[in-house]
RNA sequence: GGCCGGGUGGCGGAACUGGCAGACGCGUCGGAUUCAAAAUCCGAUGCCCGCAAGGGCGUGUGGGUUCGAGUCCCACCCCGGCUACCA
C-alpha cells in the first residue's frame, strides 16, 4: 500500500477527545509550557564573571531574516542547541546567543515587489522568526539579542570604521570592479561564482568605479600562518582558505625594453628557467602597453583591448576561452643572457596579479608551450629531464625538477636549488629581487544600496573626502525613500546627502571656515556586520563598540557551527576583523573561532514532469504518492491530484526552484519540536548531508511517544520506587546484571560520541537500544535506567525529558548532571568468542574473561566445539586473541 | 584540469587503534487487534540456492599485505562539493 506523507499521528488527531488525559503525549502542550517556564525563569541568561575554564561559548551562524525558518536553520540551530545543553549538563556555564544579520538586499527587493519598507519588512520577519526559534526550544540567552540594522549596532560599527581609517586599513580608489547586473551593485571577488552573482546568478561585468577598500592583504601572512593553529577546523576549510590566499614566492625580474629607458618587470615562481625565455606576455590593459606598441601593431592591439573590455569576467577568465595574443612590435632584452625577445599582449595575463606581465618559457611551462606553438615562437630547453636527450625536440613542456643547462654558470645545478641561486644572483646583479605575491585582494566594501550601514564619510568642495568625527555619528538612513529597482535610492534622495542630523545644511570644516559637504551614499557590504557580531554578543550592552574585558573573557568561540559555503567569505573576513580589532585595542585574541563544525545540507527527493520543450514542473512530496514493490524499492510515483505518473528526480538540496522544501512550522505543529529536533540529529552525522524523510520523522515521533507511554504506564510504580544501584554486582538476576551493564555501555557510547565529534546520531541510537532492552527487570534499576535515558536525551529532546523527569517526582532536570559510567561495570565474566575457519565464522565458544593467552589456547583446544569444527581436518595453526577472537588455520 | 569529500541492504546510516559487517531508524512482508480501516503491538527482513538442516556470495572494480581487510598498500571506475588561465 502506498503511504501518504505527513499523516497526523494518532496521539494528535484525538486532541478534542483526550486533551484532558494527562497520560497522552501532547508535544505542543508540554513544549510551550516548558518554553514559557524557561523564559520566565531566565534559565539561559549568561553571566560574565565566572572562571573561563568553567565556561563554554557555542555559536551558530546567525540568520538573515528572510521571513521564516527553513530546514537548514532548523538543522544548524538544533545542532548548536544540543551542544549547548550537553555542555550545561556537563556542568559548564554556556554562552549561547542569537541575533539577526538584518541588512541586505532581499529587504529592498521586497520594497520593490510589495511596497513594504525594508525596515518594516525586516523587523516583521525578525519578530516572526524569533517566535519560531522559541517554539523550537532553543536555549538562547535572548538578553544579548540584537539585529545588525539596530541603530545601536550600526552606530558602533561606524565608530569601528573610523578607527580602521585611523589605523590606515581603509582606503578609497578607483578600481575595476565586479558589477552585478542583477543587483546594480558591486561585488567582492568572493561573491562572484562562475562569473555570476552569488545571490542572483546574473552575469557579472567589469566596470571602473571609485570604491572603498579594507586593507585585508596587510594581514595575508598572518591569515595564512594562523591556519596552522586552527587544528580543530575541518581540513577542507583550511585548505580552501589557504588556496584563496594563494601565496607564491619567486622573483621579480626587470627586462630592459629596447629603445626605451624603462623596464618591463615580471613576476615568476620559476626564476631557474629565466635563461629559457623566448618571449614576454603582458596584460592588454597594462599601463605600459600604450607606450610600447608600434604603429604597425596598434590596430591589432586596440582590437584585443576592446574585446577584453567588452567581456564578462566569465568569458575573460573561463578555462576554455581561447588564448589570444598579439605582438606589440616592441622587444626587450633578457638581462641574464642579453637575448632579444618579443613582447606580446595576451588575454590570459591579468593586469592586477603580480606585475601584470609574465616572462614566457615555453620549454618549461604548459601554457607558454601552447602559445609558442600557436605563434611559431622558439622553444629553448634550459632544464634537462633526467634520462632524456636534452637535444631531442620537445612535444610538451617539462615542468618538473631537472638539471639546469644552457644557463651560464648555473649549468649542472638541480633546478629546485636553482630558484634561490638565481634569485640571489639577480639581486647581486641588480636585475631583480625575491618577491611574494598573493592571490588574495583587498576587500571592496562599498555597495550602492540603501539597506546597509552608511559609510561615515562626507565630501567637501575643496576638502575632498573627509571622515566624520565620532561626535557626528551615527549616520542614520532616511526613511522616506523611493524603491523602483533603479540604482541606489540614497543617491536620489532629495536632501539626505546634504543635510546634517539636526536638519541644517551639511558642512565640513576647512582652514577658512566651513563649506558645504555631501554625504557618501555607498553603504557597507553586509559581510562587514557579520565580521564582529560574535564579539559583540559577549558585551551586547556595552556603550563602546566592544568591552575588551568581556571580549577576551569569552573569545575564542569554543564551537562555531555553520555551512561550509562561507569558507572563503565570512570565515576569512571574520578572522581578518578579529586581528584588526586586536590592533585597535579591542581584544587580544587573534583567532575568533577555536573549533569549527560545518554541517551538511538538507536534501530531499524531487519529483517533476517534463513538457515537450523540456521545461520541468516540480512537485512537492506532499502532492505525490509513491508506490513500492515488496522489497521496499520505489516503483513509481503519481501526482495525487490527477493520478498520473511523475518522474522521481535526483536528491537535491532543498530549494524553492526544485519545490522540494519542507516547512518546519508544519512539522512542529504536527509532531512537535522535540521530534523535529530528534530527526534532525538522528538521521545523519552533523557534517554530512541530511536526507529529509517524513516517514523517518514519524518514526522519531513514535519513539518519543513510546518513551512517554512506557513511563506513564508504570508511573505509579516508578515514581514511588527509589532509584537503584547501577552496579551489576549489586544484582543477582542475570537480566538485571545485563541491564546494568548495558546502562554503562550506553552512557559510554553516548559520552564518547558527543565528546569525539558530536555524533548525535550514534548517541541517540545507543539510547534507543537501551530503551528497547527495558523489560521486567528490577524496578529500582529500571527507574535508574529511565532517568539516565532522560538525561542522555535531554540535549536533543529537552521538553519531553524535562517533563518526564519531573513527573517521576524529581527536581528540575537542569540541576542534574550527565550520567557517569565505569568501564569495569560493563565487563562480563565470560566472553563469547567467535571461532573462525579461514576467516569465516563457524561457531562460538564461551570462555572465562580472565584467562591469559596460554590458558586460553589450552581451553580452546580442549573444547568440544573446536573438535567438531575440526572433524576430518588438520589444525595447522591456532590464533587466539584474548578478548577478541579464535581463528583456526587448516 | 586541480584540490577536497564520498561509494556499505530497498533507503538514511552503524562498525574505537585490522578481529562476529549491516547497530539504530525508515520501508517492505507476515501476524495480533478491528465489522473494516487507520493507529498500536508482536515477528521476519543483505543477496542467491534449499521444504529444511545447511551451503554459497557479499562493504564501487581489479590486484596485494595478513591467520584475519569495510578498515592498510597499489592501480582504476563512479558520484558530490569547491576552484578554475594566478605566471
Amino acid at each position: 500500500m502506498p503511504t501518504s506523507r505527513l499523516r497526523y499521528p494518532a496521539g494528535l488527531r484525538r486532541t478534542s477527545m483526550t486533551d484532558t488525559d494527562p497520560q497522552a503525549y501532547e508535544p505542543t502542550q508540554i513544549e510551550t509550557a516548558w518554553q514559557q517556564r524557561w523564559q520566565a525563569e531566565g534559565s539561559f541568561v549568561t553571566r560574565d564573571d565566572l572562571p573561563r575554564e568553567q565556561c563554554y561559548y557555542v555559536l551558530e551562524m546567525f540568520p538573515y531574516p528572510s521571513g521564516k525558518l527553513h530546514m537548514g536553520h532548523v538543522r544548524n540551530y538544533t545542532i548548536g542547541d544540543a551542544v549547548a545543553r550537553y555542555q550545561r549538563l556537563r556542568g559548564l556555564h554556556v554562552l549561547h546567543p542569537m541575533g539577526w544579520d538584518s541588512f541586505g538586499l532581499p529587504a529592498e527587493q521586497a520594497a520593490i515587489d510589495r511596497g513594504a519598507h525594508p525596515k518594516t519588512w525586516t523587523y516583521d520577519n525578525i519578530a516572526h522568526m524569533r517566535e519560531q526559534l522559541k517554539r523550537m526550544g532553543f536555549s538562547y540567552d535572548w538578553a544579548r539579542e540584537f539585529a545588525t540594522s539596530d541603530p545601536g549596532y550600526a552606530h558602533r560599527e561606524q565608530q569601528l570604521f573610523l578607527e580602521l581609517v585611523d589605523q590606515g586599513l581603509v582606503y578609497r580608489k578607483s578600481a575595476i570592479v565586479n558589477w552585478s547586473t542583477g543587483l546594480d551593485c558591486v561585488l567582492a571577488n568572493e561573491q562572484v561564482h562562475d562569473g555570476k552573482c552569488w545571490r542572483t546568478g546574473m552575469p557579472v561585468i567589469q566596470k571602473e568605479l571609485p570604491q572603498w577598500f579594507l586593507r585585508t592583504t596587510a594581514y595575508a601572512q598572518e591569515l595564512l600562518d594562523g591556519l596552522a593553529t586552527l587544528d580543530q577546523w575541518p581540513e577542507a576549510v583550511r585548505k580552501q582558505q589557504s588556496d584563496w590566499l594563494g601565496r607564491s614566492r619567486g622573483a621579480e625580474i626587470d627586462f630592459p625594453i629596447e629603445g626605451h629607458d624603462r623596464h618591463l618587470t615580471v613576476f615568476t615562481t620559476r626564476p631557474d628557467t629565466v635563461f629559457g625565455v623566448t618571449f614576454m606576455s603582458i596584460a592588454p590593459d597594462h599601463p605600459l602597453v600604450a607606450d610600447l606598441v608600434t604603429e604597425a601593431q596598434r590596430p591589432a592591439i586596440d582590437a584585443l583591448r576592446a574585446e577584453i573590455a567588452a567581456q564578462s569576467a566569465d568569458e575573460r577568465t573561463g578555462a576554455d576561452s581561447p588564448k589570444k595574443g598579439v605582438a606589440t612590435g616592441a622587444w626587450c632584452i633578457n638581462p641574464v643572457n642579453g637575448e632579444r625577445v618579443p613582447i606580446y599582449a595576451a588575454n590570459f595575463v591579468l593586469a592586477d596579479y603580480g606585475t601584470g606581465a609574465v616572462m614566457a618559457v615555453p620549454a618549461h611551462d604548459t601554457r607558454d608551450f601552447a602559445f609558442a606553438q600557436a605563434h611559431d615562437l622558439p622553444i629553448k630547453r634550459v632544464i634537462a629531464e633526467d634520462g632524456v636527450d636534452p637535444a631531442a625536440p620537445m612535444t610538451e613542456a617539462f615542468t618538473a625538477v631537472g638539471t639546469m643547462m644552457a644557463s651560464g654558470h648555473f649549468d649542472g645545478l638541480r633546478s629546485d636549488a636553482g630558484i634561490d641561486a638565481v634569485i640571489d644572483w639577480l639581486a647581486e646583479q641588480g636585475h631583480g629581487r625575491e618577491a611574494i605575491t598573493w592571490r588574495y585582494r583587498d576587500w571592496g566594501v562599498s555597495r550602492q544600496r540603501y539597506w546597509g550601514n552608511p559609510i561615515p564619510y562626507v565630501y567637501g568642495e575643496s576638502m575632498g573626502m573627509v571622515p566624520l568625527r565620532p561626535q557626528d555619528l551615527p549616520v542614520s538612513l532616511p526613511e522616506d525613500v523611493v524603491f523602483d529597482g533603479r540604482g541606489n535610492p540614497l543617491n536620489r534622495h532629495p536632501s539626505w546627502a546634504t543635510t546634517a542630523a539636526d536638519g541644517s545644511p551639511l558642512t565640513v570644516a576647512t582652514p577658512a571656515g566651513r563649506e558645504p559637504a555631501r554625504r557618501e551614499t555607498d553603504t557597507l557590504d553586509t559581510f562587514f556586520e557579520s565580521s564582529w557580531y560574535f564579539a559583540r554578543y559577549t558585551c551586547a550592552d556595552a556603550e563602546e563598540p566592544l568591552d575588551r574585558r568581556r571580549v577576551d573573557h569569552w573569545l575564542p568561540v569554543d564551537l562555531y557551527i555553520g555551512g561550509i559555503e562561507h569558507a572563503c567569505m565570512h570565515l576569512l573576513y571574520a578572522r581578518f576583523f578579529q586581528k584588526a580589532l586586536c590592533d585597535l585595542g579591542h581584544s587580544s585574541v587573534r583567532e575568533p573561532f577555536k573549533r569549527l563544525l560545518c554541517q551538511g545540507m538538507v536534501v530531499a527527493e524531487t519529483y517533476y514532469r517534463e513538457d515537450e520543450a523540456g521545461n520541468r514542473t516540480w512537485f512537492n512530496a506532499t502532492e505525490v504518492e509513491v508506490e513500492h514493490d515488496e522489497r521496499g524499492q520505489p516503483l513509481r510515483a503519481t501526482l495525487r491530484q490527477d493520478g498520473q505518473p511523475v518522474v522521481i528526480g535526483r536528491i537535491e538540496k532543498m530549494s524553492k526552484s526544485k519545490n522540494n522544501g519542507v516547512d518546519p512550522q508544519a512539522l512542529i505543529e504536527r509532531y512537535g519540536a522535540d521530534a523535529t529536533r530528534l530527526y534532525a540529529l538522528r538521521a545523519a552525522p552533523p557534517e554530512k548531508d541530511l536526507y529529509w524523510d517524513d516517514a523517518g520523522l514519524a518514526g522519531d515521533y513514535r519513539f518519543l511517544r513510546r518513551l512517554w507511554t512506557h513511563i506513564h504506564d508504570r508511573l505509579e510504580a516508578l515514581s514511588t520506587a527509589t532509584s537503584g544501584s547501577d552496579d551489576p554486582a549489586d544484582y543477582s538476576a542475570a537480566a538485571d546484571q545485563a541491564l546494568a551493564r548495558k546502562l554503562h555501555a550506553t552512557i559510554k557510547r553516548a559520552s564518547e560520541a558527543m565528546d569525539r565529534d558530536f555524533a548525535f546520531n550514534t548517541a541517540i541510537a545507543a539510547c534507543m537500544e537501551l530503551f528497547n532492552a527495558l523489560a521486567d527487570q528490577d524496578l529500582g534499576l529500571r527507574r535508574r535506567v529511565v532517568e539516565s535515558l532522560l538525561l542522555l536525551l535531554a540535549p536533543m529532546t529537552p521538553h519531553i525529558c524535562a517533563e518526564l523527569w519531573q513527573r517521576l517526582g524529581n527536581q528540575d532536570l537542569s540541576a542534574a548532571r550527565w550520567p557517569a559510567y565505569r568501564d569495569d561495570a560493563l565487563l562480563e565474566d565470560s566472553i563469547r568468542y567467535p571461532v573462525q575457519v579461514k576467516g569465516v565464522v563457524r561457531g562460538h565458544l564461551e570462555l572465562p574473561r580472565d584467562l591469559d593467552r596460554a590458558a586460553l589456547e589450552q581451553a580452546v583446544q580442549a573444547h568440544p566445539v573446536i573438535t567438531e569444527i575440526l572433524a576430518g581436518r588438520e589444525l595447522k595453526r591456532l590464533i587466539v586473541v584474548p578478548g577478541k577472537i579464535v581463528n583456526l588455520v587448516v
